[in-house]
DNA sequence: CGCCTTTGACCGGCGC
DNA sequence: GCGCCGGTCAAAGGCG
């Protein structure tokens, strides 16, 4: 994992709070009142998410509302909460999928400390359904989206010029019970999707894992098939998911704003 | 009419 | 055991 991401000049990591709970950041899935079902008995911080740093510039192009304007991913996302983060001259804004009503998929959204230009967002569970469905379902019905329609829908991903490397194509297929991969990775193709300039990257600092979790993630050939055996298991959450530091995301873009792309690569 | 945003309150987890 | 902080839910209001 040394830097294999750092193609983006901009920052993204999560880690591991090994710290023993120091960071500011906590989980969000894992809320035993809704999913009790995955029953994880990981704490809030044990949950895996991505942080990812957006210019604001880019993303208030879709709908300025006061702190952090909502990214404009390919999700239409409802803001179920808002709260002040101790430390954090900015709130942080609580988004849920709207897509689809037992979409899992949450994702905060704030500005970072540092630079205010910035917006952190850190993204949690992944979706557990097609791309926009429901009301964002029909591109030439748009909705309003909270966050903008749907970009890059499946059918004209092929579109996509920016992000030649990234095929938001179908995230993955429900098959029933199954949740099935049908490109690189959902993470990304809704994130790369979202903007440009959106800047993440799953670094998996120090962790064992991270090569595994990257297989999950890109690599899609042949195994497809028994790798989809295996999400159809797994939770799409633990799947994928990294947990990560607000806090460092900061510093590490701090460290990239002023020279490297990407500072400390295995924290 | 339906959906989304906003605000306050409540709950859980963690640290001291 | 207590206090603090973060995260989520629920209710009300506003807008499209």
């Amino acid at each position: 994992m040394d830097g294999r991401f750092n193609n983006h000049p901009f920052v993204l990591e999560q880690e591991e709070p090994e710290n023993g709970g120091d960071s500011p950041l906590s989980g969000v899935i894992n809320d035993g009142k809704m999913t009790t079902t995955s029953s994880t008995k990981r704490s809030r911080r044990a949950i895996q998410k991505r942080v990812v740093s957006v210019p604001i510039g880019d993303v208030d192009g879709s709908r300025v509302k006061g702190e952090g304007a909502p990214p404009s991913d390919s999700w239409a996302w409802r803001k179920y909460g808002q709260k002040p983060i101790k430390g954090s001259p900015y709130p942080r804004g609580y988004y849920r999928c709207s897509s689809s009503k037992g979409c899992p998929a949450r994702k905060q959204v704030e500005r970072s400390r540092v630079d205010p230009t910035m917006l952190v967002i850190t993204y949690a569970c992944e979706h557990n359904h097609l791309w926009p469905a429901s009301r964002n379902h029909n591109p030439s019905s748009s909705a309003t989206v909270t966050t903008g329609a749907p970009k890059f829908p499946p059918e004209e991903s092929g579109v996509l010029e920016k992000q030649p490397e990234i095929e938001p194509d179908d995230k993955f297929v429900d098959l029933g019970e199954e949740l099935l991969l049908t490109t690189d990775d959902f993470w990304f193709s809704d994130v790369a999707s979202t903007s440009p300039t959106v800047l993440e990257s799953p670094i998996c600092v120090g962790s064992s894992n991270c090569e595994d979790n990257l297989a999950m993630i890109f690599p899609m050939g042949e195994e497809d098939e028994s790798l989809f055996a295996d999400l159809g298991e797994l939770p799409e959450c633990s799947v994928v998911f990294r947990r990560g530091f607000l806090e460092q995301d900061e510093e590490q873009r701090r460290c990239s704003l002023s020279a490297a792309p990407w500072c400390g690569s295995t924290g």
